[in-house]
DNA sequence: GATCTGACCTACG
DNA sequence: ACGTAGGCCAGAT
């Protein structure tokens, strides 16, 4: 596995604010991933010492098994969750857009 | 090297 | 709103 990329995820995990969220198809995006399950499969091996609470899927949703937990956290952030979702509309990390580097040139 | 699996995503019925 | 199906990529069998 691509070290550089690995580590690439873990930042931009890391630069997420406090009370914001992204999804995990954003930080594919950013961190230049090839697809939004290695985010996932990242964070689950080393996304222990990382705000991962601030990671949810595309439809602002959290993943099944840590949804309780992260609800909690969320919370303790300040980040308002309704029946188990949070409002993307509101919370999302608008920085996503602008971090976003432009393609390779050439390319077409 | 074929197949399965997973902290995903989008489209469709 | 909810389940399925197909696409996705890397690691584990």
């Amino acid at each position: 596995m691509d070290e550089v990329l690995h580590e690439k995820i873990r930042d931009t995990v890391k630069a997420v604010p406090r009370g914001r969220v992204a999804t995990y198809g954003d930080i594919a995006d950013i961190a230049r991933a090839p697809s939004a399950r290695l985010v996932g499969t990242v964070l689950n091996q080393d996304g222990h010492d990382l705000p991962w609470q601030r990671i949810l899927k595309a439809n602002g949703t959290f993943a099944p098994h840590i949804a309780d937990e992260q609800a909690q956290l969320l919370r303790g952030e300040g980040v308002t969750v309704v029946d188990g979702k949070v409002d993307l509309r509101v919370y999302r990390w608008e920085d996503a857009v602008k971090e976003a580097p432009p393609e390779e040139p050439g390319l077409w």
